[in-house]
DNA sequence: CGATCTACCAAACAGCCGTTTGGTCGAATT
DNA sequence: AATTCGACCAAACGGCTGTTTGGTAGATCG
């Protein structure tokens, strides 16, 4: 079996860590960080609560196990995502496309990540924040391109646009369950025609007359 | 003076309570019910802690009132916006620009309202669920009238749809800041061309085809 | 002037929290 | 066969939690 070196804070066998950190993923997701107790976690486990601390090292440790796990993978589609080609609206119809349904799919770890950021230690906060500044970043300056290039309404505000694209995938968390009615391929299809549309704006005329009464 | 009655349980001086509630709005808000103490409540108002208990039956209690204000007024803004006249799209407007705005400027009780109202007990949960259900239909409803009317895009689904709206808007708790950049209407102003724009779908070809390429 | 009421303080309470320590028992290794 | 190791149990720890109780200085009132 060569060397197989049982070296201390190497883990050697994935298999049992991975199930705690995906029992805690459950429990806080459906009960939140700060309401769910070590006990909590303890008992979707099926062992003692003091058991627990031969896997973790405290209870903020377990939170960012789960929380780092989604982040990376998060900016792996980032990376990837910023290799397609094309004009900013096909690159925005990508992004939302794969974007939201892997919110819908992680729907757990995400909801995690977004409600119990704040728990985390202020160093690792501060880690986590700067490369999530690169994340929120790209949407607003793809927004930005997008309004350079004449393809997207010239009143759009990229800021304040992206903030509501977040703002309707980080809502997904919160009201999706895979045993719902509606497929993730079904939210990213209306979430992606409802932004394009959105940020292209109306045909005629400029784009904030839509539902306004003559004036 | 008349008849000024100090009987049990009548709220005679609305003054400090008030204070104790909108303290408890900003504790809530900023570090979340379940992590917040009543104690951290009572350094905010520079009491003691039990001193608190003059004002209030429970911890929950205070949550309590502090979401059932929100609530209220939430529910009083929808009551008046179902007089208002016009087509689905002149509607829809009107409903965004006076939610947006009251997202914006009631942003702390919004915010305990939407992260903490798990918190509440059962029964308590239950009645507030259940108008806010009529909240939620009203604008599902709206929706399926502007596809229904010709003047959405056939093929948006009024659910997601309204699901993609709720997102933005109940997010702009966690990141809109009375001194930041961005004013109330001009959170309203992006946010409404985005949905109106985006509900009617582009005007040549069929909504879906938006920054695809050609297959 | 005495009584009542308001708005708090001071101190204690039980209960749960995250965490630590020491022990156990079967399986794997040597 | 002896030892080590992985995976947990059992029980305790101090600390903080929400809450209660009893008391009190000052304003108000009759």
């Amino acid at each position: 079996m060569a060397a197989r070196r049982t070296a201390r804070g190497t883990r050697e066998a994935p298999g049992r860590r991975d199930e705690v950190l995906e029992a805690a993923t459950r429990v806080f997701h459906s009960k939140g960080y700060a309401t769910a107790s070590i006990q909590d976690v303890a008992d979707e486990l099926g062992i003692l609560k003091g058991s627990l601390y031969y896997y973790i090292d405290s209870k903020e440790d377990l939170l960012f196990s789960i929380i780092q796990r989604v982040h990376s993978d998060r900016m792996d589609r980032l990376e990837e995502w910023l290799q397609v080609e094309g004009d900013a609206l096909v690159k925005l119809r990508a992004y939302l496309e794969e974007q939201v349904q892997a919110y819908c799919r992680d729907v757990a770890q995400v909801g995690v990540f977004l409600n119990d950021f704040h728990h985390l230690s202020a160093e690792r906060r501060a880690t986590i924040l700067q490369e999530r500044d690169r994340f929120d970043s790209a949407l607003r300056d793809l927004l930005r391109q997008g309004v350079d290039q004449g393809v997207m309404a010239a009143d759009m505000d990229p800021k304040l646009t992206a903030m509501a694209i977040f703002g309707m995938m980080n809502w997904i968390s919160t009201w999706w369950r895979p045993d719902g009615p509606s497929t993730p391929e079904d939210v990213a299809t209306q979430f992606t025609d409802l932004v394009l549309a959105g940020v292209v704006g109306p045909a005629e005329g400029t784009r904030g007359n839509l539902g306004r009464r003559a004036g």
